[in-house]
RNA sequence: GGAGGAGUUCCCGAGUGGCCAAAGGGGGCAGACUGUAAAUCUGUUGCGUUUCGCUUCGGUGGUUCGAAUCCACCCUCCUCCC
């Protein structure tokens, strides 16, 4: 089976965007985000999502599709997402996913499924969590799913509680769940390139630049805007990387230029994070930036990968 | 000039005679990851020929079987007094 699809992933500031974009105009293609973040609307500046400009006229899609009230997940990214990519296929065109999230673009081409959550139990867990501490949780995920128990440290209370959830919900444990979606084939298969610096220093100073540009394009109104509309603290939009600390930084009348630091370095370590996933895929052709990106280079190097897997 | 206080491993910071290569936190590095994933969690972090050896707690010397811990002098910093 050919790949259908390119993938371009990578950390956070490694140039992802653009050459997505050059990609889509050397190939005819459209930009797929795979960004757990870009998909909330009114979260622009932070999230780094790409401007009109850079878009150059490519279609985006996986763009403001939640508006930052609402949890947006995995299972819902990966149902829109499919849907996108199955009608860019359909008008002859190639889909180009582009992002960070590394559970989304493997979700996403994988074709996994997830199970459902719905009947409150995430809520009761939580509950319990709160009042009793794990342990006992943990006890009780022992006798119903014996392998996850074991799998998971014990201090990993956001899966402990999910695993319980799953089977809650579902009757099946989520060990089961996880073989059986293991089994399936891929949804697509994708030509994988990932993109870095091959100096880590080079990528810490990408990533201090790019964040000093926010702050002066103004990532603060942006939060100031968000919790005047009432987004709440503690969703998950606010989650994300610069909005939780500015967020914390006008709570608490820190100075903002710490707020800044502050920022750079949660982005510094969530790159680092992103490197972990993106290494372990042995299919993942990487292009290692120099001092300095080099987009025409990087496109000809995807483009010949292209050609080479029979992708245009 | 005088009186106090402080100098600890990348940083902050505990340690006041042996169980100390030195708690804890931060940072770094590495890893995990199946409906919050920009989230969450884990391991590791003086050197080496690694169940042992070596070097380290401002500096030098000393006390002691044994010192980051006690003593002397010196250096640096902070507070206070004339």
């Amino acid at each position: 089976m050919p790949p259908k699809l390119i993938a371009v992933v990578g950390p956070t500031a490694s140039g992802k965007t653009r050459l997505g974009v050059e990609l889509a105009l050397a190939l005819n293609g459209e930009v797929v985000s795979a960004d757990s973040m870009q998909v909330y609307r009114r979260m622009d500046i932070g999230t780094a999502k790409p401007t009109v400009e850079e878009m150059r006229g490519v279609p985006h899609h996986m763009l403001d599709v939640a508006d930052p009230e609402e949890d947006f997940s995995v299972a819902r990214y990966v149902e829109l997402a499919a849907r996108c990519v199955d009608d860019i296929l359909a008008r002859g065109k190639l889909p180009i996913l582009v992002g960070g999230t590394g559970l989304y673009v493997d979700s996403l081409l994988s074709g996994r499924t997830f199970a459902a959550r719905s009947t409150g139990w995430r809520e009761r867990l939580q509950e319990r969590a709160r009042t009793e501490g794990i342990a006992p949780l943990l006890d009780e995920l022992r006798a119903v799913d014996p392998d996850s128990a074991a799998r998971l440290h014990p201090a990993d209370e956001k899966r402990i509680l999910r695993a319980l959830e799953v089977w809650h919900e579902t009757g099946m444990t989520i060990t089961r769940h996880n073989e059986l979606t293991r089994a399936l084939p891929p949804r697509y298969k994708a030509l994988t390139v990932a993109l870095s610096f091959a100096d880590r220093a080079r990528l810490k100073e990408r990533i201090d630049q790019r964040v000093d540009e926010m702050m002066e394009r103004g990532l603060e109104a942006e939060v100031r805007a968000l919790l005047a509309q009432g987004v709440s603290p503690g969703c998950t939009a606010m989650q994300a990387i610069g909005y939780k600390e500015l967020a914390a930084a006008l709570e608490s009348g820190e100075p903002v230029e710490q707020a800044a630091a502050e920022i750079k370095l949660r982005s510094r370590q969530y790159a680092k994070r992103q490197l972990t996933w993106f290494r372990r895929d042995p299919g993942a052709h990487w292009l290692l930036w120099g001092e300095t990106p080099d987009f025409s280079n990087a496109l000809q190097e995807a483009t010949r990968l292209a050609r080479e897997v029979g992708l245009v």
